[in-house]
DNA sequence: GTGTCGATAAACT
DNA sequence: GTTTATCGACACC
């Protein structure tokens, strides 16, 4: 495939435990209103549809939030939580098999000022790496809204393109204690000494095994 | 560097 | 009425 064309829905057309790592390293691209904005996907957590505690769609769960889930895969799935803040998921897998990966940070590369000024910082050398190092801050720094959820990712204004080959790690995933057990099974992915990832991530990595990716 | 806590409202039961 | 796939501020080390 050309480098620059958008990821197509055969590459998110399969389990999410096999898209979630691959996606790092990809490119997130977004031609927003205020320009191109462009970033390295270096955190990402697999959602497994309806034999996985912590997702949405949890035993055949069906409602209008989680509805696009249940759709063909390479669709955003973008939802409101704690009443302030977004989330950004990519639908993986077969049509009626509501799985999903959920981008949870990025390394910002093209329209730092644009993310920047949406986050509400300075843009300097000590900022960068807190642009988009959380699924919130992605979502406010990619200038993503709950209105564009539901769009095709493999052809629109948001899309993801190759990237580079990274080395990654992973660990269990964030803000899921109500899963039970769940809540410990390695289902984040993190590229590899990365600045880039979320705090909370860079944290529980310490103890993850690494794992190379093949090209 | 780490840990705790409150904000805040849509979507859920 | 309860929950929530988070964040930033603050205290403390």
């Amino acid at each position: 495939m050309h480098p620059m064309m958008p990821l197509d829905r055969n590459f998110f057309a399969r389990p999410a435990l096999e898209v979630a790592p691959d996606l790092l390293g990809k490119m997130l691209i977004h031609h927003s209103p205020e320009g191109m904005l462009s970033g390295m996907v270096v955190e990402t957590e697999a959602y497994g549809g309806i034999g996985d505690p912590a997702s949405h769609a949890f035993r055949g769960r069906r409602t209008s939030r989680n509805e696009v889930m249940w759709g063909p895969a390479g669709h955003a799935y973008i939802y409101p939580i704690y009443g302030m803040y977004l989330c950004f998921n990519v639908v993986t897998g077969d049509e009626g098999s509501p799985q999903g990966v959920f981008i949870r940070a990025a390394e910002p590369r093209q329209g730092l000022d644009v993310m920047a000024k949406a986050r509400g910082m300075a843009l300097n050398d000590g900022s960068v790496t807190k642009l988009a190092n959380g699924p919130s801050k992605l979502c406010m720094a990619f200038r993503l809204t709950r209105e564009m959820s539901g769009a095709d990712v493999t052809g629109g204004a948001l899309h993801f393109t190759e990237g580079e080959d990274v080395e990654f790690v992973t660990s269990s995933r964030i803000g899921i204690d109500y899963a039970g057990e769940a809540a410990s099974w390695p289902w984040r992915f993190l590229v590899k000494d990365s600045r880039f990832v979320s705090r909370r991530a860079a944290r529980a990595a310490l103890t993850s095994q690494s794992t190379t990716k093949g090209a």
